[in-house]
DNA sequence: AACACCCTCACGTAAAAGGGTGATTTTGCT
DNA sequence: AGCAAAATCACCCTTTTACGTGAGGGTGTT
């Protein structure tokens, strides 16, 4: 007997596997929140053999409550939950000890897979989730890493100033500049102002 | 008596919305769909009141899906479902047909309350979503249209070619290109690559 | 001390972008 | 048919980039 918690601020969701987790018989739900600090005050004083843990959620993002979780209660089972376009975070919340990952376009099946795959000491992805973390993972271990200043021109190229403008405004001389961004296109792979911005942007770099 | 078709490529959302709907007396699910290419086979020989739909389909976005079903079978009333960070579809499936706007985050209560108010000929905005809707207004009013060519050598730019390269690809001359590419910088208002770059990808010109 | 970065500055050339203006042909719509 | 918008091309000039190469000073690590 498995008793599952849910944290998520979707009701529907939660609706949803409420509805059918309560068809299963080897399964009992322990309760469910739709903030995180309802779920950290539930487990004060009650307890449950998995968590299915949306990674959004209004008061703290996932990877936090993970934490948290895991920290006081580290029997407790965390499954994260996210859609689609939160891929990058997979790697993130595992490292905060969660023991799966699921996304919600999956299916019942699957979360019964995860759940009996986490209960048995084993980590669980689902199919598409595996898909996006083997891809993102190249990308991000490869990521480059960029100097403080690096960083801060990259981010006033990409407002739209000139390397004079940057220079005048960094009190630094234009051809530094310069350097900085003919070092910022060679560790970003990339040979002109467009691909530096979205390379920029897609890998966070900005902000 | 109303009957509720859901569209959503999340089998948790429409177990949940199906579980709570069928509690209610004056509500029939008339089926689901977690593609709008299903969808649109089921309404060749069925019908519905009311569409709960996702506007982020895997076939297709839901602002196509919906200008079909008005096309087709305009007395179907839409009620648009997305998660927080779509707000700024608002607008666009408004404009295509649909009679309400619903985050996945609404609780039952505005569930029914949306579902009443469209069966009445009203437009339904959940809270949130008003919110948005009228912060990203303004943005989106003004947001200028840009011509076929215009969208197409925007995109080239932002992939890192250059006006030469550009040039050649399509055929064109590089002065052409030039052209196109100072009236991108006039209708977005910016004036560099940098900024048109950051202009295109933040307001869904790109992909 | 040796090494690896980072930040700084400089010079030079060629390519590309930024800005203005005008003009012709195609296309779409009424 | 007739107008408006879109797409095409051209020429001008200035500014900004892209790219290579070199170099000195600072910092932190081993």
């Amino acid at each position: 007997m498995t008793s599952v918690y849910i944290v998520d601020d979707h009701e529907l969701i939660i609706e949803g596997i409420t509805s059918f987790l309560q068809k299963e018989k080897n399964i009992t739900m322990a309760g469910y929140a739709t903030t995180a600090l309802a779920c950290i005050n539930f487990f004060k004083c009650n307890i449950a053999d998995v968590i299915l843990m949306d990674i959004n959620l209004p008061d703290m993002n996932g990877m936090d409550l993970c934490k948290i979780i895991k920290t006081n209660y580290p029997g407790i089972n965390v499954i994260a939950l996210s859609t689609l376009n939160q891929g990058s975070y997979i790697t993130q919340i595992i490292e905060n000890g969660a023991s799966g990952y699921l996304l919600k376009n999956a299916d019942k099946k699957e979360i019964l897979e995860a759940i009996a795959t986490v209960q048995k000491g084993k980590t669980f992805f689902s199919f598409e989730a595996g898909k996006i973390y083997t891809a993102t993972k190249e990308k991000r271990t490869g990521l480059p890493v960029l100097s403080k200043r690096e960083k801060e021109i990259l981010k006033l190229i990409a407002e739209g100033l000139t390397n004079i403008e940057i220079s005048k405004q960094l009190f630094i001389s234009i051809d530094t500049v310069d350097t900085h961004r003919k070092n910022l296109y060679t560790k970003l792979k990339v040979n002109n102002t467009a691909q530096l911005i979205r390379s920029g942007i897609e890998n966070n770099y900005l902000e």
